[in-house]
DNA sequence: CGTACTTTTGATCGAAGTCAACTACGGTGG
DNA sequence: CCACCGTAGTTGACTTCGATCAAAAGTACG
């Protein structure tokens, strides 16, 4: 029961615990689940409601699964010296794989107001191994998380900070952009800070790059957080892809 | 079935495919698997069969799932300008997710002759679903992959030239170092370019740094691939790691 | 035993980091 | 509603770590 600890800034939020469960639930617990399985994913549902900001520490034994009910945080690892890597972020109706027994502390922190709902996972997926439907979504999801990491790995290990920039905008407008005629508009949650931390940089150079890219007009920002990206291709073709051979209709 | 092709240096070799099938079985596939589900799991298996430096490329946009049967390899990612990244080193008897419709190009290589059986994702799952012990395992390993890739991240995003090597060699010698006294000792079957591409540096710098810990007595050297670590806990405490509170007894 | 490739070592360069100062956003209280 | 203030972001000057370019030395292969 003290496995988790959360941060200064933990606070009492509206949503209570049945709603938050119900995302869950709707989001991964097929409708054919039978309820005594429900109810005890329920029992071993931990709730954590974050202000924005706010952060939880996991026990560094544990791996957790956390599943974002509402808002949206970022997964950190630190290591010595106070270094801070942003290892994912994530969106409501997400599920963040917190690792255990790992050689860096990992803490799950909010971008906005958030509320999360952990689970242990050795107990997770005993559960779910009496229903394969459960286990399936989640192994889909992992392979997800797998695949942006190792995306995310050719930018941290091989590309420029303009590249990587760029890419991350790509995949900003994919996850949170609503479309635009020929391009996107978001609200970035993170702030610079928090990009640097993801892609190995630092703020000053986001905020250089940031410049670059609304200079030659790839993308135009207003505030701190609204980003518009006018014509999506042109900031693909700056982000240091491949460019596939494959070009056929869909 | 025009999914794979294999590269200049792929090659016949001894194993026959019910003995690589075999391995795959023995490590993934429960005892009490029904006859007619392993049959399914054989049908949709490909072996490929690599020389040292063989490589083998996927259909982009297809994921796969690689068991390694015998031997060692990398999984590559390919960014623009022929950069190349080692997103992961795979030894017998592991799984290695090779991404597909991605915004890199992906390929698996051989580090030793190596053999392995390929499953396409989707098919795959479809199958592991009727067996929940399968899926889990699975679930279980894809985990792992994606704990090694947060980890990483952080190597890639917030370390030096020497954490990374350090942090590099330390997770060598928990895979495949053989207890020697105090320490370790492994032979790499990658090369230092190799060691680069997974860790975002050049191989001269890997040169130097190697060089470093040479000098210092952290490790010690003979010919190209054997590596003896005379005091883990020294190559550890360069690693950059976070100096975890947890001091009690195991 | 020779040869081709990998590794090592050295000298120089450049992209991003660091340090510092200034600006502007956006939340709070008057 | 607007003025104020603290934090986040921007911009500039200089430094640094690892990249790049080049050449020598060592390995392991045929």
């Amino acid at each position: 029961m003290k496995e988790m600890r959360s941060g200064p800034n933990a606070v009492a939020m509206s949503t209570t615990f049945p709603e938050l469960f119900d995302r869950f639930s709707a989001a991964l617990l097929p409708a054919e689940t039978p309820d005594a399985t429900i109810l005890r994913f329920r029992s071993i549902a931990r709730a954590i409601r974050l202000d924005s900001h706010g952060h939880a520490e996991f026990d560094p034994k544990a791996e957790q699964l956390a599943f974002v009910c509402v808002g949206s945080a970022k997964l950190v690892a630190r290591a010595s010296g106070g270094r801070e890597q942003v290892v994912s972020f994530h969106f409501a109706g997400e599920l963040a794989c917190v690792p255990g027994g790992a050689l860096h502390a990992y803490s799950i922190e909010a971008l906005t107001p958030c509320e999360l709902l952990a689970f242990p996972v050795g107990e997770f997926l005993d559960l779910a191994r009496s229903e394969p439907a459960i286990l399936s979504e989640v192994c889909d999801r992992v392979m997800v998380a797998l695949h942006r990491a190792s995306e995310k790995s050719v930018a941290l290990g091989r590309k420029t900070a303009q590249e990587r920039v760029c890419s991350f905008l790509v995949g900003m407008t994919e996850r949170i952009g609503v479309r635009q005629g020929n391009g996107f508009a978001m609200r970035l949650p993170m702030s610079r800070r928090d990009i640097a931390d993801a892609l190995g940089l630092t703020n000053e150079t986001i905020s250089r790059q940031f410049a670059e890219l609304r200079m030659s007009g790839i993308i135009e920002t207003s505030g701190r957080s609204l980003v518009t990206v006018p014509d999506i291709g042109s900031l693909r073709d700056l982000g240091g892809y491949m460019q596939l051979p494959e070009r056929n209709a869909a």
